[in-house]
DNA sequence: TCCTGTAATATGTCGGAGTAATTGATAGAG
DNA sequence: CTCTATCAATTACTCCGACATATTACAGGA
């Protein structure tokens, strides 16, 4: 292990005794609470097993109500992290009953220092996943799923990876590819992997600038879903796919 | 409104009209709401966009304390259904902001009659992710994975699918070859379906006899996962889900 | 030793009070 | 007449203190 995090701990010790959990703008109290123990747990700062000291005890230490607390404490349950007993306290459920597929458990699981081997599992996945999702929408394409595709690619060629906008448009290529499915768990499961993976990306991004031009790769994609190739579309976005593991893998330094 | 609160005993003695959530023994009265608000939006009874009547009324049509009934909100909230803000209310989110694949989810949706269309993109899903994790079983199994896959498999022959234990040594055998990817989250995403689809199964069962031995498609699966041949084990897997969707169809009438 | 009943403890449920935030209306300025 | 800024009402959010319930642990008896 490199560095700890801060951790509540040194919340605890440099405010004093109360660790008031920090909301922003907008954000309510539970949902923060919720994203602090939630982070912790992902980021093995609570192991499996681990207790949660008591709803008061605990929450007297964020210095939060009992209610918030439990809304927060709900919804860690609702996603499979902690089971609540009477009498037995709050504990952290074995790793294979977390619902890592959802959206804010992913969030949760890239705030920190991502582990290695969940973002290994995580590209394997979207391999296989990807290609599919292609070969798919180049059955079922039609002219407008063509369209918006084509309209996305012009503004990835315009403003390039490296602007916000370009980034944008990248994003809404690959949604028009998925919507060109026509099937909504795919279109669900994908959009949260590829979110997940382009936290990743954006570290990427910051160790150094992209060696390579994505343009021509998304192009064949495009090519053909348009020209209805089933085949040499999940071809194509086999490629895609690879190239951008290998990006991320030198950019952690694996 | 008088003091005297109303204790369990009296709530459950006075069940005149009001739409009082049922609970089971050990279930958590929020956990029961939560159940109950899930199915009627995954069965379409609310559409998104609609919102639900106030936190005061709604509690007090469902006679629930305010915390309880926020505390299933808060679930909802986790799982992608709703979304509440001051002044505006509590509304059903659309569609593709529902956590699809949450286990949870997943059985609200077969709670009722499932959706045709959403049953049919879940065994495409299946389709495309299970020969991918019996291509990556074949490639990483060890010793101790064949010899719980031989068990489970020696457990379907003897007991057949007809029975619990047979059912039960089937999911033992799908579960070893998930374990033996060693994917965390092909693993949670594979479970997931698989379950969501079983009671799709359990239908089937209950309209007609099996009426195909699945046995030796089984064996392919394993044998090729033995011999480490990572393109038959695919293959075989594919039929084996091709077949599943063939009996759900026609059981479904499809 | 094993079983049973009892007590302790932590979560679960409740209702009410007060706070904060968003929206829609209203009034004013251009 | 249109647009903008302010205000008020509605609603969810947060807190609190009390009581209910379930599960565990312990003590006592067979």
């Amino acid at each position: 292990m490199g560095q700890e995090r801060p951790s509540a701990d040194a919340q605890v010790a440099e405010n004093g005794g109360s660790a008031k959990v920090a909301r922003g703008p907008g954000r309510r109290l539970h949902g923060a609470i919720a994203h602090k123990l939630g982070t912790a747990i992902l980021s093995g700062q609570y192991a499996p097993g681990d207790v949660l000291s008591g709803e008061v005890a605990f929450a007297e230490e964020l210095d939060v109500s009992r209610s918030a607390y439990r809304e927060a404490i709900q919804v860690l349950t609702a996603k499979g992290l902690v089971e609540s007993r009477p009498k037995a306290g709050t504990r952290v459920l074995p790793r294979n009953r977390w619902n890592l597929l959802d959206p804010e458990v992913l969030a949760w699981a890239f705030a920190g220092e991502p582990d290695i081997q969940f973002v290994r599992d995580l590209f394997e996945l979207r391999a296989i996943v990807e290609p599919a999702a292609a070969r798919l929408a180049a059955q079922r394409r039609d002219r407008n799923d063509v369209r918006i595709m084509k309209d996305a690619l012009a503004a990835m060629r315009r403003h390039t990876l490296a602007t916000e906008l370009g980034r944008a448009a990248d994003r809404d290529f690959h949604n028009a590819i998925l919507d060109a499915t026509r099937n909504d768990a795919l279109q669900v499961l994908s959009a949260s992997i590829g979110a997940a993976v382009n936290w990743t990306t954006q570290y990427k991004q910051r160790a150094r600038a992209l060696p390579r031009n994505p343009i021509p790769d998304h192009v064949r994609v495009f090519d053909a879903i348009v020209a209805g190739d089933a085949a040499a579309a999940a071809e194509a976005m086999g490629v895609l796919v690879d190239l951008a593991l290998e990006d991320t893998a030198s950019a952690m330094g694996g």
